[in-house]
DNA sequence: ACAACTGACTCTATTTTGTAGAACATCCTG
DNA sequence: CAGGATGTTCTACAAAATAGAGTCAGTTGT
């Protein structure tokens, strides 16, 4: 059996660390708009929330609808704030590839 | 369709850089040894194997078998070097990552 | 020659992550 | 209440990660 990983996905991080830059503007079509300006990167509307929900099941994020008194159009929206153990395991990423990353110079090492 | 991801997945980069660091001496029981003594991580060997695969079938590793004369009892090991592709990849993979985290700071984020 | 030992890789199965986008829901405006 | 603007839910499927027993090739001892 392959249990639960106990490392963060690459598109997890990513999504973890936008909310953390987000701070209280986290909500998942900004959270979208966020990856997509900084990275490049297309984002699919289903990556965005099927990756905000695993990372909530897990403990990692924690949601909250918005509050109310917002005026605007459309749907509510749905916010999200990273938890410590959110924090610890974006720490353990990071620790990781320092790790494996230091020294290493890619210049001169392709075949 | 969900065509192949064009980002490497969190443990291809560690294996790809466990590969970098090795150079010459990279083959698979010695490639995880590499990854878990210098990062605590346990590796599997089915892990390891279909990932050293997986990454010489996008072209990103090159394969070769032992060169002849090694003198040691076992089974002959199969060394990879990276390829040009695969440098990319991690220059890639480092560029997104260092745009993610840029101007993060942990401490003070939990919630 | 061959059994025992070593070191290393093959194979197959299953779970977890990532990708995709149509459908649907909520609130505002005219 | 129709129509527009925003944002999220749902479902399906593909790719990556996890697991470890089994097998293979070469060496050594007898």
């Amino acid at each position: 059996m392959a249990g639960r990983s106990a490392y963060l996905g690459e598109f997890e991080q990513v999504v973890l660390l936008a909310v953390v830059r987000l701070k209280d503007g986290a909500y998942g079509t900004n959270i979208r708009r966020e990856i997509e300006t900084r990275t490049g990167r297309r984002v699919t509307i289903g990556a965005m929330y099927v990756t905000l929900d695993r990372l909530a099941e897990k403990g990692y994020l924690r949601a909250r609808d918005a509050p109310a008194g917002e005026i605007r159009g459309g749907r509510p929206r749905r916010f999200f704030t990273i938890t410590a153990s959110g924090v610890a395991a974006l720490e353990a990423a990071r620790t990781l590839q320092s790790r494996m990353w230091a020294g290493i110079q890619l210049r001169g090492n392709r075949s």
